[in-house]
DNA sequence: TCTGGGGTCCTAGGACCC
DNA sequence: TCTGGGGTCCTAGGACCC
């Protein structure tokens, strides 16, 4: 063990400034320093807003009529979830030049631990920097960066680091950089804990670091309570971890879709439990998963959301066996004239699919379905998703 | 014509089993 | 009168993240 002492910093988190907004308009100059807004629909909220836009108070997950209202000269543009992937995995790529320990969250975040790798490149704020270059260079989009011995400290100091930014936190100021900080700043801290904990008088994070560790337990539950206290003190030592392989798949896919207007229709609405099993059980045979659990959610008019599962006897990847489930899943609920704003589809317990022996039914065809959806699989790919679809879809 | 779509994780009660 | 006690699975809901 000669190596260099460890950096006391060796955590970065990567955050690109508005991603979508920045990717849909790096090769339109006349888009540049406009209000633009990545959203659509006339139901649908924002995904992200250029810094220009967020001069007027455009935020992302607005609702788009509230958007329009607060800045009507804005420049809408739908998103391209594609192109979005490919710069995307160009910037996973860029890091994973730096280190293996990359752990992406999203498209556009990721933490590294460079611990291995500043003999090669230099101290945790020069990679930093290295980075935010190569990548504005290569993408010509901008990031930033915040520079911790904890994740979540890390993930804070990106944010004060925004836009185009870097924010090194050392460990001797991490309380003076968390305490004076609003608890809803906490990473998984939402709107339901902040009012919570302000009720309870805890307003910054310095009120939460400095409430005993079983009276917050006591107000808050103990999970969250050890976790928050945690946070509080910058004391997450949670490491970082590769993203899944294919050994590791996801642990639920799912699909859903708000309706262009509330219905009641039980046709319409089965023929979009039928559009979403046929989209979910799709992608799980792209990815060789099959899973147990179906699930369907029911967001009525008024917004509330109800769910309601089965778990099969055996996993599937079979278009019908998720689609049987779901629809007789909506007709338990023996809906009369609620009318319904969203419905969606979800397959949980995913495992690989080699490691699913299908059990012999008696009177059932062995591969009946799945052969149909192999063949199914194989047009698709040939000719596009508007070749094959079910019947009932065809209207 | 307020409030998307993709996920993860946690909690809690009841069933069921030993 | 009298209530066992864990462990695991299933279901439903909720909070949170980007």
């Amino acid at each position: 063990m000669t190596s260099a002492s460890a950096p006391a910093t060796p955590i970065l988190h990567v955050d690109m400034d508005a991603f979508y907004a920045s990717v849909a308009t790096r090769d339109r100059p006349d888009l540049w320093g406009v209000p633009v807004i990545v959203g659509g629909g006339s139901r649908g909220v924002v995904l992200s807003a250029s810094y220009a836009a967020r001069q007027y108070d455009v935020r992302s997950a607005m609702p788009m009529t509230r958007a329009r209202r607060l800045c009507p000269q804005a420049v809408v543009v739908a998103p391209d979830f594609e192109l979005f992937g490919q710069v995307s995995s160009s910037v996973m790529e860029s890091f994973r030049r730096v280190t293996p320990l990359v752990e992406a969250l999203s498209l556009d975040e990721a933490f590294l631990d460079v611990r291995g790798s500043t003999r090669r490149l230099g101290s945790p704020l020069e990679i930093a920097e290295q980075l935010r270059a190569t990548i504005h260079d290569e993408q010509g989009i901008t990031c930033s960066v915040g520079v911790a011995a904890a994740v979540s400290v890390a993930k804070l100091a990106s944010r004060r680091a925004k836009p185009d930014g870097v924010v090194v936190v050392p460990p001797e100021e991490i309380t003076s950089f968390l305490h004076p900080l609003d608890v809803g700043e906490l990473w998984g801290v939402g709107e339901k804990t902040r009012a919570m904990l302000h009720r309870l008088g805890l307003v910054t994070v310095g009120d939460v670091a400095h409430t005993p560790l079983r009276t917050l337990q006591r107000a808050v539950g103990a999970g969250l309570g050890s976790h928050l206290h945690e946070l509080a003190w910058g004391a997450d030592r949670r490491a970082i971890t590769p993203r899944r392989g294919p050994d590791e798949p996801d642990r639920s896919m799912g699909a859903d879709e708000t309706f262009g207007r509330d219905t009641d229709d039980r046709e319409t609405i089965l023929r979009e439990l039928l559009r979403l099993s046929t989209k979910v059980a799709g992608r799980m045979r792209v990815a060789g998963v099959a899973g147990r659990t179906v699930t369907i959610k029911v967001r009525f008019a008024d917004f509330t959301t109800i769910t309601r599962s089965r778990t099969l006897p055996e996993a599937t990847d079979v278009t019908q066996d998720v689609y049987r489930a779901a629809s007789r899943l909506y007709d338990a609920l023996g809906l009369q004239r609620a009318r319904l704003r969203l419905v969606g589809v979800r397959v949980e317990g995913l495992v690989p699919r080699e490691t699913v022996h299908r059990q012999l039914v008696l009177g059932e065809r062995e591969h009946g379905w799945s052969d149909a959806d192999r063949a199914v699989d194989r047009a698709t790919l040939r000719f596009g998703t508007a070749a094959v679809r079910p019947a009932s879809l065809l209207s």
